[in-house]
DNA sequence: CACAAGCCTTTTGTATACACAGATGGATCG
DNA sequence: CGATCCATCTGTGTATACAAAAGGCTTGTG
């Protein structure tokens, strides 16, 4: 693995898991020491985050963990909006659809551990279902330049992600949700995936705005 | 101005102005020097090209111009529906409209000109026009990550553009869509908005499809 | 005491040198 | 005559050295 790669594949996951908060100055050299690089790469690293707009470039102050806060909530949701919606209408279209009726299911079973478990019930489980729905559904849409914007998109969701943790309730409401949008994919009915993912957007959002801080 | 900047802009422009035609080998020693800079930020130029899709990193052959062609047309304004048709009804619910019914009535005199005009009808002065309704959009919205995912698909699809001229009567066509889209927007009206988006690009894809060549 | 100007330190921007990997050509063996 | 292997060579990946610029601090003056 080339040495640019391994930085900015270690920047990138401490950015995202807050471990580098908002507002970090990234030196040039106080973090190539730290990775155990030369600057070369590393200015690499950091050129290729600024482009995914987890740093910004400050001039004469080197580069900035960019911010994350509520104010930018709005806007990321309507990307997400114009992107997802109109994903998940693209997938039901598809012909490669065999995989979302067996989601659907696993949602729904989903639902139903969150609903019955106590404060044990482990989340993990439930989020890599999520991803796995992701990955589904942009191998249906099969686009190039849709899945690098959603790309980038996410990666900035989940930094956001947390500013609110989820409360058990939302998962389960999530899950069914989340059962909704496959069943629609499943049946190839494109408006009504649109509306499902629509319907889950509104509601993530309120949840977040509601939940944020608390 | 930096020199990996002025890198970036020459190399970004000559690519997408086909000068440097898809599958041209981009060797850091020959271009370092065609531009009169270092390899070091040659190279910072070549990975910002990669990160905009324009270029692609080959391992043990250096980087190369990506391809364009015809395959991609159908995922490009796949992705452009999916942004511009958000963008469009985003804009029409600001308040900030005040511009857009001053663009749609340049919009139809431009279509008037591009009616009667003989075969030296000037052709920049509405692609300049065209941008400039990018542009109130793009402030109306006011969403930067909109906005840098519309940056990204305009690159790609001022190179696919070459690849089918557009005919006066396409662009007379275009310009009244532009203005329908440009009155929708005025008038706060963000279905019919969306909805004289979605026939523009519908239209300017059919075209694009039947031109493709000839 | 406050404000401004100049110097110093720190950090980025650029260039060059070196090492390694992959590709390509020729030569040799089957 | 063809295929395979080895050597060379071109080109990328990395490191380091140097220069330039920006910011902060100190000092001097009003």
């Amino acid at each position: 693995m080339r040495a640019s790669d391994k930085a900015y594949a270690e920047l990138r996951r401490d950015i995202v898991e807050w471990k580098l908060p908002p507002g970090t100055v990234l030196g040039e050299v106080e973090q190539a020491e730290r990775l155990g690089v030369s600057r070369t790469p590393l200015r690499e690293a950091l050129a290729r985050l600024s482009a995914d707009g987890l740093a910004v470039q400050q001039r004469g102050r080197g580069a900035v963990v960019s911010d994350v806060s509520l104010d930018h909530l709005d806007n990321l949701f309507e990307l997400r909006r114009a992107l997802e919606v109109e994903s998940s209408r693209l997938a039901a279209r598809t012909e490669h659809r065999e995989g979302f009726a067996k989601l659907a299911q696993r949602f729904t079973e989903a639902a139903d551990v969150l609903g019955r478990g106590g404060p044990a019930v482990a989340l993990e489980p439930y989020y890599r279902l999520a991803g796995e729905l992701d990955e589904a559904i942009d191998e249906a849409v099969d686009n190039p330049y849709i899945e690098q914007a959603l790309r980038g998109l996410r990666t900035h969701l989940a930094r956001v992600r947390r500013l609110a943790q989820d409360a058990p309730d939302r998962l389960r409401a999530s899950a069914f949700e989340h059962a909704s949008i496959a069943g629609a994919i499943a049946a190839g009915d494109p408006e009504l995936a649109a509306a499902a993912t629509l319907l889950h957007l509104s509601h993530s959002l309120d949840h977040i705005k509601t939940h944020a801080g608390s």
